[in-house]
DNA sequence: TGTACATCAGTGAACGCGCGTTCACTGATGTAC
DNA sequence: TGTACATCAGTGAACGCGCGTTCACTGATGTAC
C-alpha cells in the first residue's frame, strides 16, 4: 500500500480542521467558536493549527469561500434544458436548500460584505448572485419576465435574492424549530413572485 | 424645581444603560458587546449594573422586547384608511425601514426563536407577524389577494415576511456599503409579489 | 427642626474562566551522498 | 545500504487580555418620630 505523501497528509489535516470548525459552529454557534476547541477536538495543541492556518480568521475565510463555491455550484447545476421559469424556480429552491443543509457555511458567508459598492460596478463572476442574474437575463430575453422602468434585471434579481435569502435566514433563526412544509410554501412564494413579473 | 424621585432616577439609569448597549452594538457588533464596556461608558463600575439588570442576558432580552414593540407599532401605525394593498405595501416598507433605522434592535431580535412550533398553534398577538397576518386576511376578504390551495393567509404572510426580512438582513450584512435606491426597489419588489397574488 | 436609623446606590477587589497568538524546543520523517 | 544532515510536524508553556459575576463594604439619601 502506498504511503500518503506529505502534501496529501497536509491536505487531509486541513480538511479535518475545517470540518471540525463546522461541527463546532453547528453545536455552539459562530460566536462561540474557538481555535483552542478546534485543536482539542482534532487532537492537536492550539499551536499546532498554525502549521495549517495563519489565524482563526483565515479558517473562517476559507470556509466562506468554500461555501460560496458550493452555493454557486448548486445554482449552476440546475439543468439548462428546463423551461427558464422552472430553472429559475429550482435555482431559488436550491439556494434555500443550501442554507438549510449547510447552515454553518451560510452563516459565515452572511457575516461578510460584498465588495461591490453600487449597481454601476461590475458583478463578480464568482458570486452566486451572478448565476441568478444570468438566469434572469435569459428569462427576460425570452420574454418570460417583464422588465419595468427602474426595475430591470438587477432589480429583479435583488427581489428574488431578498425573498430566498429571507427564507434561508428565517429557517436558521426565528423558525428554527417551526414545523411546516417549507418546500411547498417556498415554491409557491417563488412562483408568486415570478407571476408578478408577467 | 422638583427633584426627581428615586423611581424616576432608576428609570433614567436603566434607559441610559440600554441606550449605551445599543451604541456599543452599533460600534462593535453584538458579539463584542460586554457588560464591562457598558459600565465604563455609562460611568459605573461593572458591579453597579447589577442594581438595574440581573445579567447581560437580561439587558438583551429587554432590548429585544423593546424592538418588537417598536416594530409592531410601526406596522400598526399605517393608516387603515388607505386601500388595503397600499396599506400592505407601506407596512412592508416600514418593516424594512425599521431594520435599517434600528439595526441593533433588529439584530438582537433576529437572534431569538419563535415560541410557536407549527401553523396549528395560535399566533401571539404581540408579534409583529400577527399585524401582517391581519392585514393580509383583510386583503383576502376584500378579494384583493387570491388564496390558492396550500397557499392561504399564513403562507402568503410567510412569503411577504421572507421577502422583507431578506431585504432587511441583506441591508445590514452583505449590502451594508452598497449604494442604491433601495426604497424604490423594495416598493417595486413588494408590489410585484402582490401582483403575483391576483 | 433635629436626630437616629434604615435603606439605597454604587464601589473595588477578587473569583475563575477561556481566548488568540508567539516562541523556543524536539522527536520523527525524508533526502543526499 | 548506511550515515549525516535538513526539514517537517507538532508541543508546552507562557504572554497579556477581557470577560460575567459575586461579595463584603460604604457613604449618601430618605424616613419616622
Amino acid at each position: 500500500m502506498m504511503k500518503n505523501t506529505r502534501q496529501e497528509r497536509q491536505a487531509d489535516t486541513r480538511k479535518a480542521i475545517l470540518q471540525t470548525a463546522l461541527e463546532l459552529i453547528a453545536e455552539k454557534g459562530l460566536d462561540k467558536l474557538s481555535l483552542r476547541e478546534i485543536a482539542r477536538r482534532v487532537g492537536y495543541s492550539p499551536a499546532g493549527l498554525y502549521e495549517y492556518f495563519d489565524s482563526k480568521e483565515d479558517i473562517l475565510w476559507t470556509l466562506a469561500l468554500e461555501g460560496n463555491d458550493r452555493l454557486r455550484a448548486a445554482a449552476i447545476g440546475i439543468s439548462s434544458d428546463l423551461p427558464i421559469k422552472e430553472r429559475l424556480t429550482l435555482a431559488c429552491l436550491a439556494y434555500v436548500d443550501f442554507a438549510v443543509q449547510n447552515p454553518e457555511h451560510f452563516i459565515i458567508m452572511n457575516s461578510l460584505t460584498t465588495r461591490r459598492a453600487s449597481l454601476d460596478e461590475p458583478v463578480s463572476s464568482e458570486s452566486s448572485y451572478s448565476v441568478f442574474l444570468k438566469i434572469i437575463e435569459v428569462a427576460i430575453a425570452e420574454g418570460e419576465l417583464l422588465v419595468q422602468e427602474n426595475f430591470g434585471a438587477e432589480e429583479i434579481t435583488y427581489g428574488f435574492w431578498s425573498l430566498i435569502h429571507g427564507m434561508g435566514i428565517l429557517r436558521l433563526t426565528q423558525l428554527r424549530s417551526f414545523e411546516a412544509d417549507f418546500e411547498k410554501m417556498n415554491r409557491k412564494a417563488i412562483e408568486t413572485f415570478i407571476t408578478g413579473l408577467q
